[in-house]
DNA sequence: CTGTTAGCGCCTTCAT
DNA sequence: ATGAAGGCGCTAACAG
């Protein structure tokens, strides 16, 4: 058993005392700020680090007193899994009242470059921190850009736009969760040969975009078998999606499997379940919401990739609030990871 | 875009003010305290409501000035995943440092119930809180019970006693995570019929009997075609495990696929390349380690069902550091949850 | 039952 | 370049 020495008992003028200094002095250093000579600082540090000094976080909060002030930049429709975001931060927003920051929601199209490049142009200035849903347009780009060189911390949430300067992306690598269906299809077809459809909600969404490239590359490279079909757009919409797969079924008498990339997943279970093909097609979706996961349990869907929204809506504000204190943020704590979910391990 | 009022300025004085009270009631009101008139509390409570006022948390923790002791109770031949939340522990340590909390670890043999019990009644009453790795023995449940009754929080990690009185237990359901492989098996296999075995470390544990369970489960009447084999014990031994596996692939040229319940996947591996049967077996286990990346990169693993843990460990301090502290915690946030982990989607 | 008051440990003017 | 002193908002001991 390992006796620490009862530390974190040694305080701001313990370390001033011994260093022979005043605790604005001590404060100084902790924190680089200037007005100290060299040996000085030097002395200092060399007494903090002796003496294993933590300054004591609740105190220097409450002294410091800043508030910060967080917007949320989501988009105008929202899905099952953008609104869940959304009911999150509200839980989240009485923690951070009791840390004297706050989190305002605004909606906004995010399809629409200009919309959502003049919606950050006007409520950005006004906060400490943003995080955007982005959509990866030039004009959105400079909007952040600007706001970063302003000051302001910008995270980019779900849909990341690399080339910004945004200072973290919060969300999962959609490359790999393209390649995890791919992978989760070919093994699950066993070697069977025939054709597979996937749907996406648009391809301009970065995302959406990065999931097809990642399916894409494993279907056509491990699975010579099976033969991929263009990629449809459905707009994240259960009509739409219904339409268009009933019209694949109906072409395509060997459809293996289906990869929904976005929302809309009702419609094209439905569609399978309409032309009794539910069984035989192996479906894999995004997101657990009340729908997929009833498909998963009746077997209509074989698996649905996730991310946990709450994660994702407690890790932007954590990395909002560090960012905007100028603290470091964990990376490994802040990894979003994706999640394969049958009808087992639903949460 | 929706305007907040501006939150959380309001401050204790201004409830008192409010209310015809003094600071010292409004306090008291706050935390249930005894010495306060109905008629005064419901007034303070009503102003308080009224004003949506919210305590600094900063501030309330700096005056509280309590510091906390907690201890992890951790098995003493650590495997890699138990070795993986020890280190966590390390940087988390700092970070509690700034809350005035510290943590120790002590190890023990979590296989021997009177070893365990012993160390749990000789360290638990030094401490405000505890987190096991539990054997489920009565002993041991006793042991933890009293020490919950002398006042100090105990939460389980990894392994549970539900018939104990521990505030929470950190780690995933087991069962599901059984199923979960069970379901992966029969899938994977795609219809194949064949022999299933599985290894287990020891069945005295609660996780993996439990696992077993969940696996038998799913086998026995979702997938006919497949016999299970009795569940062998490896002691999570790398050697034995070998041992274990290169009989059973001598005597069952059928076999269809291993389930690994615990660790020493190593041994398992190298006993199917050994036997050049590893492409055609199913091979499923537990925890990302290296050993299981280079599987599943090379094809020798399938799937491994994970979990994380440096969450694992930050889930334990956050619990004991709220339990400790009378604070609710976020059910929500601290689920553990299960990952299925495919080539394309390791971390 | 209720109010007064002195801190908690750090940060931040304002002097020196 | 350095020090002295007053708060930050809440809690707890002590009066009344």
């Amino acid at each position: 058993m390992r006796e620490l020495p009862t530390a974190g008992m040694v305080e701001i003028k313990d370390v001033a005392r011994e260093a022979g200094v005043s605790t604005a002095t001590v404060d100084r250093v902790l924190h680089d700020r200037p007005g100290v000579r060299d040996a000085t600082m030097r002395r200092v540090k060399d007494t903090i680090e002796r003496l294993g000094f933590q300054p004591h976080a609740a105190a220097a909060e409450l002294a410091r007193g800043r508030r910060q002030r967080f917007c949320f930049v989501m988009p105008k429709t929202l899905n099952l899994f953008m609104a869940d975001i959304v009911e999150q931060l509200g839980a989240i927003r009485r923690q951070l009242a009791a840390r004297r920051a706050l989190i305002d929601v605004v909606e906004t199209d995010v399809f629409d470059a200009d919309a959502l490049a003049g919606t950050l142009e006007a409520v950005g200035p006004r906060y400490d921190g943003l995080a955007v849903v982005a959509l990866d347009h030039p004009r959105v780009r400079i909007a952040i850009d600007e706001l970063v060189e302003s000051g302001v911390v910008v995270v980019t949430l779900v849909s990341d736009i690399p080339s910004s300067r945004r200072a973290h992306y919060v969300g999962v690598n959609n490359i790999a969760a393209g390649r995890t269906a791919g992978t989760l299809i070919g093994r699950l077809l066993g070697g069977r040969a025939g054709k597979v459809a996937i749907i996406a909600g648009s391809l301009l969404l970065r995302d959406h975009a990065e999931r097809l490239f990642g399916v894409q590359q494993v279907i056509a490279t491990e699975y010579p078998g099976l033969t991929l079909l263009p990629a449809l757009e459905g707009r994240d919409d259960d009509d739409d999606n219904r339409v268009l797969v009933s019209r694949l079924l109906a072409e395509h008498s060997d459809l293996a499997a289906i990869y929904n990339i976005g929302a809309g997943a009702t419609g094209i279970g439905d569609a399978l379940i309409e032309a009794r093909r539910a069984q035989e097609v192996v479906f894999i979706g995004h997101d657990v919401t009340p729908q997929t996961r009833r498909f998963l349990i009746v077997g209509v869907m074989d698996a649905v990739l996730s991310q946990n929204p709450g994660r994702e809506a407690r890790s932007a504000t954590r990395v909002l609030l560090a960012l905007s204190r100028n603290e470091p943020i964990i990376a490994e704590q802040e990894r979003i990871d994706i999640h394969v979910i049958v009808r087992d391990n639903l949460p």
